[in-house]
DNA sequence: TTGAAAGCGCTAACAT
DNA sequence: ATGTTAGCGCTTTCAA
């Protein structure tokens, strides 16, 4: 019992199969009477029709389906909420999601394969999503192509991109700490020359200034993002007799550190030491003791922003194509938990 | 400049397109001349061919397409692990693979909906993946296609699946705590009815018998499986008198909650207190100090078993029918890193 | 050993 | 307002 297809509807319907096209696709210019429409709307139902999306990708010369080229996929749950809000985007405009992963290439020559197997796929345009944000090097068989960058941004801005406002997330956080009261607040910073890395330090310092809070550089630390370093340079800091009475941390793991280091020095959490992250890595932030104040990446909305404005670009909107101009900055709110109270003298 | 097509090649090879299709596709029961087949795949390299996959697809009633349905993508990493594992088998065999996320289904009618959308997009096969190991009913649609469940099973037997060796990780897990000399080993149990609760119990007692090690009841506790509840018990065990020398936990996030107890109760981790977890979480065993010797799940190894396993069963290979039968047990290895040794006293 | 031609299910230009 | 028909790019039957 192979589905019905186009021909049975008509028949049932007592039409041909244009008009069924036609209704079916809601075709503009194209005339049908109401009752005709709904006939072979009733049919189409009864059959359990849906076209073969094959000879309709053959016919039309779209396929419907959209590549999503993502770093390491599997290392981080980052990717996975990209994925997410790339495929309920598509759903929404009845797209298919072709995700493939690929490894993050040193070598230089971006990312030219995997473009290539994406195309060989048939895709009508590709979504290309980096692991952390940074600048990347445009794939050359991107170019020419219906494309939007995540998290990441092309020099040469001839491709939309979206990437997180880091600058707006540290803001949020150090504006949650100083709101608390604090107003001796570390930074401990990862040591990458990355977006990241600048952008929170930038809301950092900009918060500070905004409160009249006079910044003191010994107070910010800075070392590979991982625990094990984020743990060494918060002990130092902590360890001081003019220690800060709040932490802000580049990201989830770095806190995980300060956080052993605080147990260790006897510095409860957040009565001595008011703690914020950024990631939102619910392993970690959820599971801390306790759980970690911290600043989400907008993943999910970054794919469905990429999606949405591929969506456009296929419509050959042309005031999208301007998008590329400039990446687009999305949200990133602040989660709260509870590693931030008032400082203890206050 | 759009894409060479299959006239292209043969007129550029100066054969028929029959030839240029035979000889691409290597098409049984044809004879080609060994020139000839050289002349086409010159010529279609030359001109950068690649076979138009829906018009194939048309033709042939094959997408190359198939469906992966995976709950909770976005939670946890283990289903990057299975999507990787699954690609990459995939693109061996020239597949593509769609992937949907999707609830868990509390309300019984399984994942009906999301089987017919994948349908919807002519999927040739559809691979069904929990996010933990359990007993699913299977979407009614599912039946009669070409299907494999990861990490769960069916109770009828009708589709071939593969799941963990829950009992074969946890002996691995008690045999190494064991190997290193103790002889108290607690077990943090969970306390959900689910397959790995059972056969990771069965697991623990198997390895104290086989060692003629007396199992002292007491020395089994469980909870819920976060950390929170596994920091409760975990003090208690490791607040008595006799407590046990080395904890083996039902899966890292306990473990975690083990290592805030022991670090509370001045228990040095591995001297004081070797503990083993369950489910290798990145984000968790690695960055955590010491860390965390634990057992990983084969997310990856399931992916890619389902799609070999799909691709003999678009095959028609009868024998791999008989795989319903029971699912297929696939290793769950330990990972040792650093909180395992020996007993101190021994 | 190779080629001609039908046809997969659909859309759209053109006819009526 | 609705119908006829060509043809998207390929595979495959059948003929040469």
């Amino acid at each position: 019992m192979k589905s019905a297809g186009i021909r049975d509807v008509a028949e049932l319907a007592g039409v041909s199969v244009t008009t069924v096209s036609h209704v079916l696709n809601d075709t503009p210019h194209t005339r049908v009477s109401e009752e005709t429409r709904a006939r072979v709307r009733q049919a189409a139902k009864t059959l359990g029709y849906g076209p073969n999306r094959m000879a309709q990708a053959l016919r039309t010369n779209r396929s419907g389906l959209i590549g999503l080229l993502s770093e390491e996929i599997a290392t981080t749950p980052h990717a996975g909420r990209i994925i997410l809000g790339a495929q309920n985007a598509a759903r929404e405009h009845d797209l298919t999601l072709v995700i493939v992963n690929t490894e993050r290439e040193s070598n230089g020559n971006s990312h030219r394969d995997d473009v290539q197997a994406l195309l060989d796929r048939q895709v009508d345009a590709i979504l290309y999503a980096t692991m952390y944000h940074r600048q990347v090097p445009l794939p050359p068989n991107l170019k020419g192509l219906p494309a939007v960058l995540i998290d990441s941004t092309d020099q040469a801005g001839v491709v939309p991109a979206v990437v997180p406002d880091e600058v707006g997330g540290a803001v949020a956080a150090v504006t949650h700490l100083v709101e608390a009261g604090h107003t001796r607040i570390g930074f401990l910073n990862n040591d990458d020359d990355v977006p990241a890395t600048h952008g929170r330090l930038a809301g950092y310092r900009q918060v500070l200034q905004a409160h009249g809070i006079p910044i003191d550089e010994t107070l910010i630390a800075s070392s590979p993002s991982e625990t094990l370093p984020g743990y060494g340079r918060a002990r130092e800091v902590l360890a001081r007799d003019d220690r800060p009475t709040a932490l802000f941390c580049y990201n989830d793991r770095m806190a995980m550190g300060a956080y052993r280091a605080a147990m260790e020095l006897g510095l409860n959490i957040p009565h001595d030491l008011s703690i914020v992250g950024f990631d939102n890595q619910e392993l970690i932030a959820a599971n801390l003791f306790p759980g970690l104040t911290t600043v989400a990446l907008p993943h999910y909305e970054m794919g469905a922003w990429a999606v949405e404005t591929l969506v456009h670009l296929l419509h050959g909107d042309a005031q999208y194509k301007l998008l590329a101009d400039k990446p687009t900055l999305l949200d990133c709110p602040l989660i709260v938990r509870g590693s931030v109270t008032k400082p203890r003298d206050n």
